[in-house]
DNA sequence: CCTTGACTTAGAGTTAGCTATAACTGTTAG
DNA sequence: CTAACAGTTATAGCTAACTCTAAGTCAAGG
C-alpha cells in the first residue's frame, strides 16, 4: 500500500504542497491520514481523488462545488441521484464549453488568415 | 454610423458597464470617443473589438496579454509578425485546451457510467 | 549532540478580474 | 423649473484560489 509524503504527492499530481494543504483545509480532501509525527501520508485513493478534483476544476467547477460533490459522495448511495445529477449537468457544461472553444478557435484562425 | 451608449454596448456584448469602463481603464479599449457631455459613444468597431477581446479572454488569455496584442495591433503592419506569432501560439493553446477538455469529459462520463 | 531539512500550524499577503460606492454632472419629460 | 435618469470619475471592496511567512517540531546523518 504505497504512501506518499506531501512532496511526493505534490510531484505526482502537479500541485504544490501549499495547494494540497489548502485543498484539505477547504474540505476537499477529508480523511488524509497523518503519521505519528503529524505528517501527511497520501494514499493511492487520495491521489485518485486529487486527479478527479483536477478534472472538475479544469472544467470550470469551483472549489466550493467540488467540495459539495465530495460531500455527496461521502454520504454514499443515498445521495447517488443528487451526485449524478451534478455530474450530468457538469457534463453539459463541458460540452458547451468545448463548443464555445471551437467557435473561438475559428475566430482566431480567421484573424490569422486575414494577414493584416 | 450607429453609436451605442455604454448601456446599449453593455447589452450588445453582455458585459456590464463596470466591466467596459474597467477594460478601458486597463488600456484594452483605447480611443473610445465621448460626446460633448463626456459620455462614451461606442462605435461599431468598438463593439467588434470587444467581441474579439471576449474571444481571447474566453480562451484563457489574460487581460494583460490582450492589451499587449492590442498595442501591437495599433502599431500597424510593422508589428504584424509579432502579432501573428502571438495569435498562432494562442491557437496552439486553444487546440491543447480543447484536447484537455475532451479528456476531462471522458473522465466525467466514465464516473457517470460507474453508477456507484 | 547538533545541524539539516522536510515537515507542521495559523495566519497574512497576492493576483486577477471585476463590482460597488460616493459624489457629481448633463439631458429630458412633465 | 425641477425631478428623475443615465452617465461621469476616483477609489474602495470583493471573491477565488492560491502562495508565502513565521515559528516551531521531529527524524536522520555526521
Amino acid at each position: 500500500m504505497s504512501l506518499y509524503t506531501i512532496s511526493q504527492a505534490s510531484a505526482e499530481v502537479h500541485l504544490t504542497p501549499y495547494t494540497l494543504r489548502y485543498y484539505e483545509k477547504e474540505g476537499l480532501l477529508p480523511g488524509v491520514k497523518k503519521d505519528s509525527a503529524g505528517r501527511r501520508n497520501y494514499h493511492e485513493e487520495d491521489i485518485q481523488r486529487i486527479g478527479f478534483i483536477k478534472c472538475l476544476k479544469g472544467t470550470g467547477m469551483s472549489l466550493k462545488q467540488i467540495k459539495e460533490y465530495g460531500s455527496l459522495y461521502a454520504q454514499g448511495k443515498k445521495k447517488f441521484e443528487e451526485r449524478n445529477a451534478m455530474l450530468e449537468s457538469h457534463r453539459e457544461k463541458i460540452l458547451l464549453e468545448i463548443k464555445t472553444q471551437k467557435k473561438y478557435l475559428k475566430m482566431v484562425e480567421a484573424k490569422i488568415e486575414m494577414k493584416i
